[in-house]
DNA sequence: TTAAAGTTTAACATTTTTGTCAAACAAAAA
DNA sequence: TTTTTGTTTGACAAAAATGTTAAACTTTAA
């Protein structure tokens, strides 16, 4: 059957990623993401047979770009410091625009443990932290395990996204308050890292 | 009506903490919770009236709980730095007990928006805030809206943990190798936020 | 020991969510 | 234009999750 492409089938995948990814509504029906879509439900049954296969598929591509930007970053052929510093870049306008897309993945991990295959990534992460660990036998940063310096900097790029509504109610903060916050976080995870 | 309390209520709503808070299930089900504390599902209903119910009240002892760390923190008559110590080795020791604790309070505020009342946090926060501007401005901090402070610090305990399935499998982590990492970033995390 | 009152259980009912199918519709090809 | 084929829709069916009730059970106190 050649299809005809009318874009639904994008359509939904994309605003099931808004929902889950954006808007963080980590326990969205069907119905609510053809609704946020404007289209039929069925239609969700008819482009991906069921909803876990749907929730399969954005959990895979969900995976599939966090690898690649990793991937993207990794093998540049720049001095560490500024490649962690193009990663920062590229990582939170990412996380900006879908903070949770990593807890999705997590929260899929949890609950269906057997549903979906391991991702596989020891190379990439092994390739980082030989990066990391010559700069600290360098002197260049502080000696720890290089997978605190992965952490650290993924905790300081991420978790304040997630927290949002907390951090919006308890300082009460326009949302145009918090995305300044949030463009500062760029330079000031940057220092955190690499101790100024 | 007098209560003969046989335990169940609260085994029920330890269970849900449980479920929630330490697996990140965070679509349980009613049986779900019900199957983990061993008991009939009909209890739920018994105990609480309603599933939403069951919710609003872990929601909101878990307000409660996050709260009252802060508090009990903040109030101490001991000096920035170790106040910051006692309450990065309290909060990371509960947070490794309820990784997901925050997360599924995250998660009920994207979802029931309505549903929770929110929580005036201001008069407490802001009483931290004043501190962390006062070791600013005595240079012994770098300078920085002291709300970056408190990001840094949550961020830093809180989200490797709840990324914990991710770490362990990119990192080929055993549970014990996991948890080590995780007592080591309590030390990491005060040398960061200090700047050694 | 028996009556009263709270607790637990199983069967049933309701609601919510998901899945199926045939008919209506729209676009491309014959 | 008509036919073909893929798309969309609404009605219906099935499954999953939640809620209700009456009866069985247990404990306490009369």
């Amino acid at each position: 059957m050649t299809t005809r492409d009318t874009g639904t089938e994008q359509l939904i995948k994309d605003t099931a990623k808004h929902v889950f990814f954006k808007e963080g509504r980590l326990h969205a029906t069907t119905q609510d993401i053809a609704d946020a879509a404007g289209v039929n439900r069925t239609l969700v049954n008819y482009y991906f047979r069921s909803k876990d296969a749907l929730i399969k598929q954005v959990y895979e591509e969900g995976m599939d770009d966090l690898d690649n930007r990793l991937t993207q970053v990794m093998y540049s052929n720049l001095p560490f410091r500024e490649k962690m510093e193009n990663f920062i870049d590229l990582f939170m306008a990412e996380s900006m625009e879908y903070p949770y897309q990593e807890a999705f993945l997590i929260t899929e991990m949890n609950m269906n443990s057997n549903l979906h295959h391991k991702a596989d990534m020891t190379e990439k992460v092994e390739y980082l932290s030989q990066q990391i660990q010559k700069e600290m036998d360098e002197g260049r940063l502080e000696k720890m395990n290089p997978i605190h310096f992965a952490m650290n900097m993924f905790s300081m790029m991420i978790y304040p996204l997630i927290m949002k509504p907390m951090y919006k109610q308890f300082y009460n903060l326009s949302d145009e308050e918090f995305t300044k916050l949030m463009l500062e976080r760029k330079e000031i995870t940057c220092k955190m890292l690499f101790g100024n």
